[in-house]
DNA sequence: CGATCTTACGGGATTCGTAAACATA
DNA sequence: TATGTTTACGAATCCCGTAAGATCG
């Protein structure tokens, strides 16, 4: 069949030089090899390409014809080859992540901070989403990984720690659950629950964590964004259990969180990966810019609930 | 450096099928050979292609990526294969030529219905030409070969006659000459003459003959158009000497020509084609198709003087 | 005769296929 | 265990470079 990219070079070469030698010489090869490679190229595409008249090399009717159609097929290997190059250096290329809003305005900006230095003509695009929407997206290969918690056994998935997000109790001043160093599950439920919705981390550590102490809960209101919780329970309509740095995040005045000792209520979070997938270069290196991130403390959270 | 023409099939033959197995199938080669074709495409382009999961082989982010860049370069590959197959069977291509007004009218069009019955899909472009004009047309490749007279030696071109073509001389009815069976080129250069201008090949092979026999002429008028000519020795302003065939393409009313005995006068019309510089197929055949029609006889002539 | 392309041929690298090993569902 | 990919290795092929041959200016 044809035989690759070599003959084209030579081909082009010679059609530029108009010479057999000059061009073995450009192409670092002997000149009776380049005799040979047009002579296959000849052969396999079954028309004459150039009329050797000894003192120079021109290119038939038939070459001149075909000339622009080799050059693009040369041009686009090139393109190949410089945008691999690219993808592999890190010169181009995107990297999109599911991420859980706490970690989007927590971590995340560290991570991008450090990555965006060393890498910046990659493109990164954050999805904020639920616990539950991260899982699909890693799952159907929206995003490269997500970051969040893993909740739900898996084997599709693959689930890298990152770090570990402690939950607490939050109540308004003057509750009966102040003034205590520590609360359980147990002294919470008593009273009416403000809790983030179906499908976020938090509600889910806190239904499996019900539902394992068979308790009963008195659940007033459910939220999709943490700052909407923390504002009823400052209203005074009641407590909710939400990630302790919450507290930093939004605004806690006239609030009061209290530490959870509860072995369920506590939030890992990492990277979720779908099983057999290799990470493209800029993905990976990512990766690792969140786990250098993640070990340093983080300053901000963001208010919506996950 | 990079492989080849057969990687990129490789890759995209997995891609499309996601097997190893069922893409060695297609492609016609054992099923480890292919492992190998993409390790090594892996390799020359430094980045990894699929996830190899065991049961099903996936495109990696960076693959996805490549694979429009790669799908082109085997694209236009195509076009290339399928191009030249065209060019040499003729599907496509062009000839152009430069001939003779005399030739154009006559020999040619019996040459291009032939050609064009059997290659209907090559464009034929005619420029007509006198015969100084044909051979700078050659030289300078503006044409893939010309048809006209040799009549000046040049080691750049080659010639291979087609047909010869008597003159004669042409003078009103009732003229001196009139009555003779036979002329010679004496007997006319008795009376004014009117002659195809510089440049053609009548004018050039009278213009040799005059300066041969060292014989003074009376040049009252030069004419580009063959037809002029007539109609101004019709006027009774002079003779002219012109190809015989021209009595049958002008009108030739109140006229008279009889043919002359000169070595000199006789027109040897064929290809002229540079030198070393091969055909395109269809030119080459459309060659061929010329000389099949200049086997047979022609039955008009055009009314310009060449 | 000098420059240049073509042909011939031997050595070396590449590629292929068979067979065996390995991994996953 | 069955399916499918990777590794290993011997054999065939392909490709290159040197040397000799041919051709044109």
């Amino acid at each position: 069949m044809y035989q690759g990219i070599k003959h084209i070079q030579a081909f082009l070469a010679i059609a530029r030089l108009g010479s057999f030698t000059q061009s073995a010489l450009e192409l670092h090869i002997s000149q009776p090899a380049l005799t040979v490679r047009i002579k296959q190229l000849e052969e396999s595409l079954g028309v004459r390409l150039f009329d050797r008249n000894k003192r120079h090399v021109v290119l038939t009717q038939t070459g001149r014809d075909l000339l622009p159609f080799l050059e693009r097929v040369l041009t686009d290997m090139e393109s190949v080859l410089r945008i691999s190059r690219e993808l592999a250096c890190m010169k181009c290329g995107s990297v999109t992540a599911a991420v859980l809003p706490t970690v989007a305005a927590g971590l995340l900006p560290e991570a991008i901070r450090r990555f965006g230095g060393k890498y910046p003509d990659i493109a990164i695009s954050v999805i904020d989403a639920i616990a539950e929407r991260i899982l699909h997206a890693v799952k159907s290969e929206e995003v490269d990984f997500g970051i969040g918690s893993y909740l739900w056994t898996d084997r599709e998935v693959d689930f890298e720690e990152l770090l570990v997000d402690r939950l607490g109790v939050f109540f308004p001043d003057g509750h009966p659950l102040s003034g205590r160093s520590r609360l359980t599950l147990r002294d919470v439920v008593a009273y009416p629950l403000i809790m983030p919705c179906r499908g976020t981390s938090v509600r889910s550590l806190f239904d499996r964590a019900i539902e394992k102490a068979a308790l009963k809960i008195d659940l007033v209101c459910e939220t999709v964004y943490l700052s909407t919780a923390i504002g009823m329970v400052r209203a005074g309509l009641g407590v909710s259990i939400l990630p302790e740095a919450a507290i930093r995040a939004a605004d806690c005045g006239g609030m009061r969180m209290t530490g959870i000792d509860d072995d369920g209520l506590v939030r890992r979070i990492g990277i979720i990966r779908k099983q057999n997938r290799s990470l493209s270069p800029a993905a990976g290196c990512f990766v690792q810019a969140l786990k250098e991130a993640s070990r340093v403390p983080m300053a901000y959270f963001s208010s919506a609930a996950d």
